[in-house]
RNA sequence: GGGGCUGUAGCUUAGCAUGGUUGGAGCACCCGGCUGAUAACCGGGAGGUCACCGGUUCGAAUCCGGUCAGCCCCA
């Protein structure tokens, strides 16, 4: 049997090309899954992507952790359960995609156009870009079922959602509440706190310090605001009654500010009068800058609010109920009745107000130059600070009060907070930090959208005010007597009505689908379509991850849904990545255009290669993507391990040599590897165990780096030559290449299934092949220790080399070796580039050291004043005689002088002809004598060098022989002649002539500046 | 304004939890060497105020406090 030979020139890419092809042709992926039918289940469950947008590189690496993950489980023996694909499918960023393929500005013309045409349209463009997301996932490895796929849309899954927001209904946790909410008045939409926060913006806005004129004394109460337009609701002013306010004399009236911030405020030429407690201010009353608005009797009075600080404004806060959320609940508190002069479209539409039918962000200059006009201005400034604008057609935001649909997560804190404790997250700090935080102040969840491509809400309500949930289409059909609508979408489920059991009256539905996070938080249970396919959803599931975005995202909503319905977490592991960043180090984004696709990142580099790229740190650093470091990977990680394997492949082919298990060495080097393979292995597992991909691959890269860099290099000619121990040689490193292939498959799936193939054509794959498990007995942590000594001797042994001018071709008389640890065999597998004839252990005594005394001047010259100069003869003297070291410890006297020790210094050097080099407790002692015949060998041993350049420039068969003619100068010839035989055995020649001669044959070399002309025929 | 993460050589990074010889690699650069698997490798050189300031300590890249910068999240 043949070990198949890797093709010259062949990529790595084409590897992947290959193997993709043989995984489809031969379904590697099914057969594999049905091998581990039985196994013990692992539950993962895939974070669903939109198929609208195109696959970016962020993409390719939360794919890739996936894949990693299931591939690893699969190899631990697990059976992976739910390895399906999803897809999401609602929500606003699919609607503006179809509003501006049909140019529509407002809502007004999506229902001139027919809510019925334009879902149709959402629903085809969702999946524009599927084609593309499954080649990416083929091409990547990424193993999951496409044609399970879970999909939002379907009737299937909204009717499992509708079973959730039933049974939320019915506990009282899904309610309808006028609120005020972040509302979009563009969209003519409330929008989810998730969506909030990707619209964000820094944004220069006019701030206003405002006068209130106090009822009871004419002093002013000073307020701040950003948003003037808000200025004509105001109903009341709040003050923090823990807080000092001062009285304050600026010009001819008396301001109310509190005290810490009056600085700020009015700059200079201003009096304190005086300075109370914020406590006193409370309950006075006010007359508003601008009174067109009716108010209730009750309005117009100053209040305590908990959220007032100090941080900006003047510490009074304009407080309009209809305009922001402490604001309303103010209001609430005081029993006031909301005033909102704002329609819809976000303009006034009150028509005592002089700005009425003006959009309101228009309107703050006017009302601006209105109180400067009343002299209730005290002034205004440019002040900078984020706002929130909608993220999909960036029109400001409001906060508007209206109807809208929450869950209530806020009751469900402390379930929140000990689910999460059953949660194991990485990076570990996400779990108190990030998430911990966010749980802990659960907001109740807005998630009613007033829009059309959604899942519809499924409350019916009658005008008597009674209102119903429908938990299935089967309830659904017998509730209404209708029939089955065409979908479970607008405006199909809007023509559904029922008669109200309390008035006989007609219920319609509720007008709202519902937030699209409510879809992809609803997977768990609605993928599998509970409870209609009765099977109760296990749960958590054993591992999700996506990218960090998601912490607020779909890890929350999953977490929260899964609290509420099931009483459980979701997930018992998740796995966290950070952003791919550009070759800057710059965040991608759609704006600066310099995002990857993940399609562009195959081409260019290949699966393999961008999978090791993601794991070259960890995964939850943000990473930029420099072309330079996804290649570096390829050589080094990819590259060498095909290397190892073309070497090992070619010699056992000419020795046909066959693998059955691993053979028991005695070779110090073969039991070397066979024990860094095993530590390997279980240093390897441990990471793989904890999520810690990356600390693996790093790892199993040294191992990799070991075998060939170390291993092979020292092992050659073994593999090349009649060595009594081939067959241990050949099954050490067979064994290597197997379990590195093992190693490596979750994370280069592609290559080590090329590979492991090659070691093993009758398998089906690496990916069904057990991860390895460490074999203890081989573990021998002393070699590992001594052949870590021998390595670092003969990096020293190189090091005097260099020192001493003596390259590593020619041969050196003496190697000492000054070591505790090592034996004389223990050096055996270095021996031969040590190139020395002979090789020593040596103990103290045998050191070829040279003491010598070092005077320190600034501390001798003092003692000795004038007999300085006689004293340095005689220790020149001393350190001549060879006598010094016999001195160390007893001390110098000069003369009747006792010289203090710290006055000399004994220095050791190498001793005549000696160049010494050392580290730690390790020291090397290198001959520098070269007689002539050591000479004359080096100088073969160049001939030799050099044949082996020509006969591998012809490309000459390994055991290819040849004819060899030399012409050159006497001392070469002299060489020549002196180590025929070698130079014959090592270059394959049948026949040497060797003539003193300056005729030019064959190739010219120059051997220390000697011509040499070698012709290999 | 609040919270989290990150900051080590030109670049990519290890070390930091548990303080302790001289902060370790790789890429790139320079010099030298080795090489019949490997555009690979080996030795040396150059390149570090371990972001900055302060504290604890005999001793801080590491622990503590603060500042700055980048990223993310929240408001």
């Amino acid at each position: 049997m043949a070990f198949e030979l890797i093709p010259q020139g062949k990529k790595i890419k084409d590897f992947a090309e290959e193997i993709g092809k043989y995984w489809d042709e031969v379904d590697v992926f099914q057969k594999i899954e049905k091998m581990r039918e039985n196994g013990e289940p692992f539950i993962f469950l895939e974070g669903p992507p939109t198929a609208n947008g195109r696959p970016h590189v962020g993409h390719a690496l939360t794919r890739t952790m996936k894949d990693t993950a299931l591939r690893y489980r699969t190899m631990m023996g697990y059976s992976i359960k739910r390895r399906d694909a999803g897809w999401d499918c609602h929500g606003l960023p699919v609607e503006l995609e179809a509003e501006k393929h049909f140019g529509f500005k407002n809502k007004s013309e999506i229902e001139d156009f027919g809510v019925d045409k334009f879902n149709e349209y959402c629903k085809e463009s969702v999946f524009r870009y599927i084609d593309e997301w499954h080649t990416m996932d083929s091409r990547l490895g990424f193993w999951i079922n496409h044609e399970n796929a879970y999909i939002t849309l379907r009737d299937d899954y909204i009717q499992s959602e509708w079973w959730a927001m039933k049974k939320m209904f019915s506990s009282g946790d899904l309610y309808k509440d006028f609120r005020i909410s972040p509302y979009c008045p563009r969209c003519e939409t409330t929008l989810s706190s998730h969506e909030l926060a990707q619209g964000y913006k820094d944004v220069k806005d006019t701030s206003v310090y405002v006068k209130f004129r106090l009822v009871q004394d004419g002093r002013y109460a000073i307020a701040w605001t950003t948003t003037p337009w808000t200025l004509p609701s105001n109903m009341l002013l709040a003050v923090n009654e823990n807080e000092k306010y001062a009285d304050v004399e600026y010009g001819k009236e008396v301001y109310v500010i509190a005290s810490s911030l009056v600085s700020k405020v009015l700059k200079d030429n201003y009096t304190i009068l005086k300075t109370y407690s914020g406590k006193e201010l409370v309950g006075l009353k006010y007359e508003r800058p601008i009174d067109f608005l009716q108010l209730p009797d009750n309005a117009c009075k100053i209040v305590h609010g908990d959220h007032v600080n100090l941080m900006e404004g003047t510490g009074i806060v304009h407080t309009a109920p209809a305009f922001g959320a402490d604001d309303f609940e103010l209001g609430k508190q005081q029993g006031l009745i909301l005033v909102n002069p704002v329609d819809l479209q976000g303009k006034f539409n009150d028509k005592s107000l002089p700005w009425n039918g003006k959009f309101v962000k228009d309107a703050d200059i006017d009302i601006i130059k209105y109180l400067k006009g009343k002299n209730l201005l005290v002034r205004s400034e440019k002040y900078e600070h984020s706002y929130p604008f909608c993220y999909r057609c960036d029109t400001p935001l409001l906060y508007y009060p209206i109807d809208a649909w929450f869950v209530r997560v806020s009751a469900y804190r402390k379930e929140l907070v000990e689910n999460n404790k059953k949660v194991n997250w990485i990076p570990s700090h996400l779990k108190e930090g990030r998430f911990g935080n966010f749980i802990e102040d659960a907001k109740d969840w807005n998630l009613s959208r007033n829009r059309y491509w959604g899942t519809p809400l499924p409350v019916w309500t009658c005008s008597c005010g009674h209102q119903e949930a429908i938990g299935s289409i089967q309830e659904l059909m017998e509730r209404s007597g209708m029939p089955r609508p065409k979908e479970l979408h607008r405006p199909y489920v809007d023509q559904i009505t029922m008669k109200c059991p309390d008035c006989g009256g007609k219920m319609e539905r509720e007008p709202f689908v519902i937030d699209t996070w409510f879809d992809s938080g609803s997977s768990t249970y609605a993928a599998t379509n509970y409870p209609f396919n009765e099977n109760m959803p296990q749960l958590p599931v054993s591992f999700i991850t996506e990218a960090i975005d998601q912490t607020r995202g779909w890890f929350y909503v999953l977490h929260v849904l899964s609290t509420i319905l099931f009483k459980i977490n979701a997930y018992s592991n998740v796995f966290c990545a950070e952003f791919i960043l550009d070759s800057e180090g710059k965040k991608m984004s759609k704006s600066r255009g310099n995002g990857v696709l993940a399609m562009k990142m195959m081409d260019d580099f290949g699966p393999d290669a961008s999978r090791l790229f993601f794991f070259t740190s960890a995964p939850w650093k943000p990473k930029p993507l420099i072309e330079k470091v996804v290649k570096e990977n390829e050589t080094k990680i990819l590259g060498t391990l095909v290397n190892i394997y073309s070497f090992f492949a070619s010699n056992a082919n000419l020795d046909n040599y066959g693998y059955s298990g691993l053979k028991q060495s005695s070779n110090i080097l073969d039991r070397w590897l066979t024990s860094r393979v095993n530590t390997t292995i279980q240093e390897c597992r441990k990471y793989m165990d904890l999520y810690e991909f990356h600390e693996a691959q790093r790892i199993i890269s040294n191992l990799i780096d070991e075998i060939s860099n170390f291993y092979l290099r020292l092992s050659r000619r073994r593999f090349w030559e009649s060595s009594n121990d081939k067959s241990e040689a050949y099954s050490t490193l067979f064994y290597a290449i197997d379990n590195v292939c093992r190693l490596l498959a979750p994370i280069a799936p592609f290559t080590s299934e090329y590979i492991y193939r090659k070691l093993h054509p009758d398998q089906l794959s690496v990916h069904g092949a057990l991860y390895p498990e460490a074999d203890i007995k081989l573990i021998d942590t002393k070699i590992e220790a001594k052949i870590g000594v021998s390595r670092l001797a003969l990096e020293l042994t190189r090091r005097a080399r260099q020192n001493a001018g003596i390259k590593g071709r020619q041969p050196v008389k003496e190697l000492l070796i000054l070591s505790e640890k090592l034996t004389e065999s223990d050096l055996d597998p270095v021996r031969e580039e040590m190139n020395a004839r002979s090789i020593r252990i040596i103990s103290q005594s045998e050191k070829p050291e040279k003491v010598f005394i070092k005077i320190i001047n600034s501390k001798a010259a003092p003692i000795l004043k004038s007999r300085f100069s006689e004293f340095e003869k005689f220790i020149r003297e001393l350190n001549e005689s060879g006598e010094v070291d016999k001195m160390t410890n007893a001390g110098i006297s000069f003369e009747g002088i006792e010289i203090p020790k710290d006055a000399v210094e004994f220095k050791a050097e190498a001793a005549e002809g000696y160049v010494m080099e050392s580290e730690g407790n390790l020291t090397v002692y290198l001959n520098t004598a070269i007689d002539q015949e050591l000479e004359l060998e080096g100088l073969s041993r160049e001939i030799i060098r050099r044949v082996q350049v020509m006969r591998k420039e012809k490309n000459l068969e390994y055991d290819a022989t040849i004819n060899l003619n030399i012409h050159a100068g006497s001392r070469i010839i002299k060489a020549i002649e002196k180590f025929r035989d070698k130079i014959m055995a090592e270059t394959l020649a049948s026949t040497l002539t060797a003539f003193e001669d300056t005729k030019e044959i064959g190739r010219l070399w120059e051997i220390d500046e000697e011509k040499v002309y070698i012709e290999v025929v």
